[in-house]
DNA sequence: ACCTGAACACCGTTCAAGT
DNA sequence: ACCTGAACACCGTTCAAGT
């Protein structure tokens, strides 16, 4: 079967490129990574990414992407105490690949594809915080708005150097504070 | 005082392009705006640009400078009802530049200058905060906790198209969600 | 002191030509 | 189908030359 054969050849190289633009991303960054020092590091023309790659944000993209599914994977397998537990074990993964967030960020803004994939990044930790927010009993008049103050403080945490205590006592601080049962009213 | 004119004609000009690098940073983006671009709407040649500032992100620091300049005036002539309004206003003020505020947060892992600029601004805020949150009877060994997590939720709001009222809701439900007087045990 | 035309080094990307 | 050398358009910045 050489359909079979060729297509898993291609995806095998495909595979070495974003091995090497990942590292790059990561230990350079998104910006200072050219298109010629990827194509070294992948010992190939520059040019020839562009056969595997619609474009440079492309690439980006599926770093992501493979990136996100590994550590979803690790997240299923974990078991949280509570809420604040769960919270500090995401801001940590995601502190591994820090530089990819903020490239995100940043790239979000100049290219659409990016924005797409943000995106849709953002409705997928928000669902999944919805379900443990249910799960801990917010109440469903206020899910949405504890769902927001939890966002805000994951980008928060990620994106301020803060000690561990100093991090720990904020997702307490919110843990506690946040009202569970009560209702308030809504304008 | 030929001294004082000539000085008083370059800061003229220098103010000229700061308006026309304002303009252009707000309507069309920092990246997309070239220097030859942003020449033109100053109606000099691109290189000239290089009299009056090191560089495009010492044109961007200029520009930052004198609108935080304007931003804090207005901030000061306010009074505000409670916390909750008091950071809905500036919330709002940043939203009106917000795309300056997207650039100094992508710039700001690229250029050392816009780096320490944004550290400072940092430390302006959280100064003030502080301060406000203080009078405001928040317990001394809460002060930084509770300060962050407003950091966070200025930034927060700032970034997520939420609606006003989605806003004010989370606004509020910090406000009393925060403790005030009563010790929470750090460790 | 102030301003400019021309050039430089670099970038992401494209194209014609190879196998 | 896959890969490449050469070229393209653009970028921020520099420099020698003018006033």
């Amino acid at each position: 079967m050489p359909r079979n054969n060729r297509m898993q050849d291609r995806e095998e190289k495909r595979n070495l490129i974003i091995d090497a633009a990942q590292q790059l991303f990561l230990r350079e960054g998104y910006e200072a990574t050219s298109m010629t020092r990827l194509a070294n590091a992948a010992s190939i023309a520059p040019n020839t990414i562009y056969w595997y790659f619609k474009d440079k944000d492309d690439v980006l993209i599926a770093v992501l992407d493979r990136e996100l599914a590994a550590r979803l994977a690790d997240y299923l397998k974990q078991s949280f105490t509570d809420m604040a537990a769960r919270l500090l074990w995401v801001v940590h993964q995601l502190e591994l690949v820090s530089p990819l967030v903020s490239t995100v960020h940043a790239r979000a803004l100049l290219a659409p594809a990016i924005q797409v994939w943000h995106e849709q990044f953002h409705r997928l930790i928000e669902a999944m915080l919805r379900v443990e927010l249910e799960a801990a009993g917010i109440a469903a008049n206020h899910l949405e708005t504890v769902m927001n103050i939890w966002v805000f403080t994951i980008e928060g945490l990620l994106t301020h150097p803060l000690s561990a205590s100093q991090k720990q006592q904020i997702c307490q601080t919110l843990s506690l504070g946040i009202p569970q049962q009560t209702s308030v009213r809504t304008n």
